[in-house]
DNA sequence: GCAGCTGTGGAATACGCATTCCACGTTGAC
DNA sequence: GTCAACGTGGAATGCGTATTCCACAGCTGC
């Protein structure tokens, strides 16, 4: 057997066994392989689990388990479990030190990990934000009008556009009837001429606001198709033409701003839409 | 019995079983007070060791540990286990306290309003995780391969496809030089052909990877050109042709994952790029 | 000083666990 | 086309586990 060294020296830490996994991971047979990318993706589940709820999760069967392991030199899961458990010991003391060493020598840090950290805060300050300035019935109504909707035309340029491509990714795997609008110059009004008062319109714009899409949305809602948006202002124009609109205002840093609150916030909207309809 | 109420509501927390034992610590009988006093010194020897095993080293029998169980309320010892171990999962996540007044209000809120929670403490934890999992260095090495480039390709389909739209936008406005693979059918061949060992890649793959990214990575890193990569998996085809590679492994609610925490890298990236460019 | 009650230790038990084993598929070589 | 070797799924097994139960000890109140 090629591994009759290792089944004398099995891995003796984590860091060990991970460089290991990957250093064999094309001699892996498929079983062994899914084994292996579950392990290093959710190692908290390992650490914590039974070899029959790991095997669930990781759709394997516990044999596959105890397999794998003896593969890394192990006796069994059990040898290798272990080492997920020791991990875990370790890394709170270790990612405690490390917060406390962001903060400390926060001014001291190369200017690339601070424009890191710097996005990761503003990051959490957006999502802070956020889950304090939607109120749920207000998302109530909006998800139950866009769930009812026969199709959802969502609107949104530059900005906002990565936004409402992964709406659209997202509904597409939901399988909920939608229409990208901005995709192909040109065709966008003859696109929006086909919406009923039975469909609906989602349109997200933040300063500058597009004169397009807001244009869009004033049409829809003219036409009595119920228009819900997502905005960073209550004087953004889209307000004025919304049956509901939700305002995000994503944290910057040093002027920039990312779409973390409002990728989880469109997330959300879509889940809770896919999953009204399915009630219903 | 006076602890009758209790034994329908066994504590849901760590901290709340905490206070619990110390609020009754007086009415504890000797040996459970001497449970009590091994549980809060050692608990991580709790989480991690058997009910054997911890009788032993608090001197105890295993029946006392399932006795001081009962008397918080929990069915047995393995109940309360799991709020020692539950705890050391949640140890690295600042918001901790958030997320249980979440999970608290859980059942009372509308099935929308529990979604739209869970998305937000979802991309709270993908943040948390993403500061834990990129070092410093690498980042930095990241930042200066792409800074040095004469132009950046972004390479992303389906999921990644809106993080890159939005570092196309960003990239725009900072005036960085770059090409947006996979807009137009057919001619991403041709125009990945242009791609020069002066020029750089970002590729952006999660599972199930699409073969198209992972292909148009090897094609440039075959050509010599440098690839930077972001995924959610060591497993990552990525991971073996890149120069760096980041693991960012976004928290899933009800199974569905955003991207808030990949966008926060991506503009941290993005953001990096630019300021180092506009240094040198 | 006796009765009743709570607390305690330790054996008995039943369950769930990791592990083993074997039969079936699948693949690759000759 | 046949055979061997390997990978795999799933049932069988035996062990370790949490838990229960019961007898006894130590109090407390009367």
């Amino acid at each position: 057997m090629s591994n009759a060294a290792a089944k004398e020296q099995p891995p003796q830490h984590f860091d060990a066994l991970r460089t290991a996994i990957l250093e064999r991971k094309h001699e892996l047979p498929k079983r062994l392989t899914q084994v292996a990318a579950y392990a290093l993706d959710h190692p908290d589940e390992i650490a914590f689990g039974t070899a029959a709820s790991i095997a669930l999760s990781a759709n394997v069967q516990p044999s596959t388990l105890v397999r794998f392991a003896q593969f890394f030199g192990f006796d069994g899961f059990s040898g290798l479990q272990m080492l997920f458990r020791a991990r875990l010991r370790e890394r709170n003391s270790s990612y405690e030190d490390r917060l406390r060493q962001l903060e400390q020598d926060g001014p001291a840090l190369t200017e690339s990990s601070s424009i890191f950290n710097g996005f990761i805060s503003a990051a959490h300050r957006s999502l802070d934000a956020v889950i304090a300035a939607v109120e749920p019935e207000k998302f109530e109504r909006a998800v139950s009008i866009l769930a009812e909707a026969d199709t959802i035309y969502l609107i949104a340029k530059r900005r906002s556009y990565p936004i409402s491509s992964y709406m659209a990714y997202a509904f597409g795997k939901l399988k909920v009837r939608f229409q990208l609008v901005g995709t192909a110059a040109g065709i966008d009004d003859d696109m929006l001429a086909m919406a009923t008062p039975k469909d609906a319109a989602f349109a997200i714009s933040f300063s500058p606001y597009a004169s397009e899409s807001t244009a869009q949305a004033r049409v829809m809602a003219a036409r009595g198709v119920p228009v819900i948006s997502l905005t960073d202002s209550a004087f953004s124009p889209l307000a004025e033409c919304s049956k509901e609109w939700f305002e995000v205002v994503e944290a910057d840093h040093a002027g920039f701003r990312s779409l973390s609150a409002s990728m989880a916030f469109a997330m959300a909207l879509t889940v809770g839409i896919a999953e009204a309809r399915r009630r219903h």
